[in-house]
DNA sequence: CCATGTCCTTGATCACGATCAAGAAATTTT
DNA sequence: AAAATTTCTTGATCGTGATCAAGGACATGG
C-alpha cells in the first residue's frame, strides 16, 4: 500500500477492509454477470481469471497470487464481465468499492494508488497481447515460466523452484496453446537442460537460457 | 462526459483541458520511454497504439477513434510504455494528470468517470486476449470488422460501410495474423459475398453473416 | 504526367502447432 | 487400499496460416 501517508490516513485505510472472505480450491470469487460491490485483495492462495463467451469459448485472462488486486473489470458496467477461480485454498480481502471511491477522495495517496493497480492491469494486458500476437509457442511457454518465478521471487519463494497450481490446459488456455503443445515444450526444455520437470514441480536449470529464448525474436 | 453533475462543476470540468495539440499523419502523440504526464481525448482522427520489444518485436494493442481516451498505460511508471501514432491527421485534447486527480477528489462524478474508462480499457482487452487466445483467422478478421463498424456507427457514420484508416499489415499485428492472410481473408469474405473490398474501402453486405462466423465456436 | 515507392493481392510451398489417439502417472473418491 | 477420475505425456497425422515470391494497383512527389 501507499507510502506517504499519515498516522490519521493509515487509520482510515484501515476501514477499507470490511470483510476477509475464504475461498475453498475450484470456487468462485465471483463470477461474469455477477453485481459489482468490491475489489478483492488475495491475502493468499493461488487464482485465475477467465473470460467466458455464450458459445462456449474460454480464455484465461491471468494468473494472481499473493498481494494482487482481482475485480477490476466490474467497474465499468457494474457487473463482473469475468470468472475469477481459486486454483487452491485462498483467503482474500474484501473492500467495498464505494469505500475506495469515498477514501479516494481524502487520502490522495490511495487515489493514485487505485490508478496505478488499475494502469499496471493495462500494461501487464499489453505484454499478453504482445505475447498472444507475436510469440511462438517456446517462446510463450519460456515467458510464462519467467513471469511466475519472478513474481514468486518477489514474494520470497526460491528463484529457481516453482510449483505449478494451474493445468497444463489452463496454461495453455492462458497461453493461446493445447495442452499438448505445452506439455511437450516442457519435455523439450527439459530435453535440453533448461529445466526438470516431474508433474507441477519445476526446477530452473538455466534460467538465461529461457530468457534467451524469449529474447530470441524469431516472432511472426 | 458523467451526467450528474452540477453548473458549478461544469465549470471546473472545462479547466481540465488545458491544450489542443493537433498531430500529423505519421507522428507520435507519445512514444515509449516518454515522461508521463497527461491523458488525451481524441477529437477528431485516427491513432495506432503499439508495443515494442528492444528485440525489435511489435504488436499493435489497439486502434482508437474520436472521443476515446489515450495515455493510460503512462501511470503507473510515469512513463509511457507504448507509442501512439496518428493514423490521419488528428486532434487532441491533453488533460494534465495531475489536474484529472485534482478534479477527481472535488467532482465524485469524475472520479467514476474515469475509473470506469480504465476498467472499459480493461475489459477491451480481456476480449483482445480472447480473439488472440481462441481464434482462428477468420473468426479474428470478422471480428475486427464488426468491432469497428460498431463503433464508427455509435458515432453517425454508415453500418455498411467503412474506410480502413491502417495497412493490412497494421490489421495482421493487431489480429496477430501476417498481412497476407488478412488480405486473403478480405477476398474470401468477397467471394462469399459478405463484404465489398477495394483496397481501404469496405462493404459490408451480410453483416449477419460476419456475425455467424464470429459466433461459430470453432476456436481451437 | 510520369516516376517512385508503398501497399495490396495472389500463388506455391512449408512448418508449426492442432488434432486424434492411447497409455501412464497422479490425485481423489469410495 | 483399491477404484475411479483427472491430468499428463508421447506418438502419428493433418491443416491452418506463415513464408517466400512476383506482379499489380494506388498514392505521393518531382
Amino acid at each position: 500500500m501507499p507510502v506517504d501517508v499519515t498516522a490519521a490516513d493509515m487509520e482510515r485505510l484501515d476501514t477499507l477492509v470490511t470483510t476477509r472472505r475464504r475461498i475453498r480450491r475450484g470456487t468462485p470469487l465471483y463470477s461474469r454477470g455477477d453485481r459489482f460491490t468490491a475489489l478483492y485483495a488475495i491475502r493468499s492462495g493461488f487464482f485465475k481469471t477467465r473470460v467466458t463467451t455464450n458459445d462456449g469459448r474460454e480464455q484465461v485472462t491471468g494468473f494472481q497470487m499473493a498481494g494482487e488486486i482481482m475485480g477490476l473489470d466490474g467497474i465499468v458496467s457494474d457487473l463482473h464481465t469475468c470468472d475469477a477461480l481459486a486454483l487452491e485454498d485462498a483467503e482474500v480481502c474484501e473492500m467495498p468499492y464505494e469505500r475506495i471511491e469515498d477514501l479516494s477522495r481524502e487520502v490522495p495517496a490511495l487515489q493514485t494508488h487505485v490508478h496505478k493497480i488499475m494502469s499496471r492491469e493495462i500494461v501487464r494486458e499489453h505484454g499478453v497481447m504482445l505475447l498472444l500476437g507475436s510469440m511462438r509457442a517456446e517462446e510463450r511457454v519460456a515467458s510464462f515460466l519467467l513471469n511466475l518465478l519472478q513474481r514468486l521471487h518477489a514474494r520470497g519463494f526460491s528463484e529457481a523452484e516453482l510449483v505449478l497450481r494451474m493445468t497444463r490446459e489452463e496454461i495453455g488456455s492462458y497461453l493461446g496453446l493445447t495442452l499438448e503443445t505445452v506439455s511437450r515444450t516442457f519435455s523439450r526444455f527439459a530435453e535440453e537442460r533448461l529445466i526438470e520437470v516431474r508433474h507441477r514441480h519445476v526446477r530452473i536449470l538455466d534460467g538465461k537460457g529461457l530468457e534467451a529464448i524469449v529474447a530470441s525474436a524469431n516472432g511472426r
